[in-house]
RNA sequence: GGGGUGGUGGCGCAGUUGGCUAGCGCGUAGGUCUCAUAAUCCUGAGGUCGAGAGUUCGAGCCUCUCUCACCCCA
């Protein structure tokens, strides 16, 4: 199975590996014939079955960045992913793989509708501005990808209500009363066990609120066994190897089903068969990297996104959506038949001189002005080879000065 | 409280299954070059590999105890 694992280059010390062993290789040797590689990933190639003569396909990778929330316009942290996710797809595009970088933007939920309140605008508008100033980033910082896909697109919400009636036709979709604290924030309710004083919630330290709903549920609890046994089965699930530890951790500790649908949001998309609630955001966006593997103008039909690559070779996120990637995610597959992704790697976050970022302490880091400053390269080049992937890393003016004048300037820039 | 990960020169890290004088990048000191500065080039300093004990011909790598840091869960 070794041979299966290519990573870019074995010391990841030297200049040369900028990009620090960001390359993922598919867990499957290379000497596969395509009818069994067909066999094991779930993955069929239309023309996999041509002619020994003919020469091979190339082996598609699809990878995706989370589709960024439209509350606010992108952070340094979403940046970094990207960045990383782009240096992973020109790898793998080196390796003469079929590469679709996915990246995105979530649009729903009741937190967007607020923001684009409080702006002024209506969600549409509001989406469409924060959703633009996403590829314009994109473009400033070079990233090539080869799919944008937004949550309100006509075709991704096709895509969900067929996911949404394969998992209730699966019998993994029941409605129940549900009462407790809500963070309109998290977009989800909370247990009072986790919260704060004055049931405050512990990531948004705003004030949960009391909130009843007849909801859609989905029965995740049903897969735990199935969830324990992908882990056993592909340890490379969920990467780097110590948040594999934690995820076993949370599934082996017990799941709970969780709600889909939303009665008191009306920026969603509707439940199908029952307009008076929306879809869950997280279950929506999650959808997306589906979704966006359909062409514009073709038919917008889940089996139709799945034959254009699915499943993942890689999801690259930051290590606060692990849950929602390394648990929901692959049980939502799993009930709706189709193939899990080969990884979920969680990257680490960001510091800005040794101090946690944030618009409260005002010490935020724009990656907007980084580029302007500095360049995309530099930018590109100071976190890739400065922030060990996977871990959370550290952003110093001074350091990023350093780095990128003694490597990139003295050093490459004046080799012949 | 339960579980996990990790403590290697100033900082960030490599160190395959235990085996030559423990490596790399940045930083740092001196020299070279220059009228001078920076870069380049050359040379160097700097590590009891968290602590202690054990196994072994031999341990940064294995075992045990302790300690510190961080993470997840409760």
């Amino acid at each position: 199975m070794a041979a299966g694992r290519a990573f870019l280059g074995a010391p990841c010390s030297s200049l040369a590996a900028g990009a620090r062993c960001l390359a993922f290789a598919s867990p499957l040797p290379r000497n596969l014939t395509p009818a069994l590689r067909c066999g094991v990933r779930g993955r069929c190639i239309a023309s996999a079955s041509s002619s020994p003569d003919s020469p091979p396909l190339p082996e598609p990778y699809v990878l995706t960045t989370p589709l960024y929330y439209v509350n606010a316009p992108p952070h340094m942290g979403s940046a970094y992913t990207t960045i990383a996710a782009d240096a992973i797809a020109r790898f793998q595009r080196l390796l003469e793989k079929n590469v679709i970088f996915i990246t995105g933007t979530d649009e729903h939920g009741e937190k967007i509708s607020a923001s684009a309140e409080a702006s002024g605008r209506n969600p549409k508008e509001h989406c469409d501005a924060i959703s633009s100033s996403y590829r314009t980033l994109w473009a400033d910082l070079d990233i090539e990808y080869d799919k944008f896909i937004r949550t309100t697109d006509r075709k991704h919400e096709a895509v969900v209500n067929e996911f949404y009636s394969r998992v209730l036709n699966n019998g993994d979709i029941y409605r129940a009363d549900y009462e407790g604290l809500y963070c309109v924030s998290c977009e989800e309710y909370k247990d009072e066990k986790e919260l704060l004083e004055n049931n405050c919630c512990p990531v948004h330290l705003k004030p949960c609120v009391e909130r009843k709903e007849d909801n859609y549920f989905f029965a995740l609890s049903k897969y735990q066994h199935k969830l324990e046994e992908l882990l056993t089965r592909n340890p490379d699930f969920v990467r780097p190897s110590y948040r594999l530890n934690e995820v076993q951790g949370w599934i082996k500790s017990g799941l709970r089903d969780f709600s889909i649908s939303r009665a008191s949001v009306e920026w969603g998309i509707p439940v199908p068969n029952d307009t008076k609630q929306t879809i869950y955001v997280w279950f929506d966006a999650l959808l997306g990297y589906i979704s966006a593997l359909l062409d514009d103008g073709e038919q917008a039909s889940l089996q139709q996104a799945v034959d254009h690559g699915w499943p993942a070779s890689l999801h690259l996120i930051g290590k606060d959506i692990l849950r929602f990637h390394a648990v929901y995610w692959p049980a939502m597959l799993m009930s709706a038949g189709l193939s899990v992704p080969d990884t979920v790697f969680g990257h680490g976050f960001l510091t800005k001189d040794g101090m946690k970022m944030g618009k409260s302490l005002g010490n935020t880091l724009e990656p907007k002005d980084l580029v302007e400053r500095f360049g995309a390269d530099a930018v590109r080049y100071f976190f890739l080879r400065e922030v060990e992937f996977g871990n959370d890393g550290d952003y110093s003016e001074e350091r990023f000065i350093n780095i990128v004048n003694a490597h990139l300037a003295n050093t490459i820039g004046i080799s012949t």
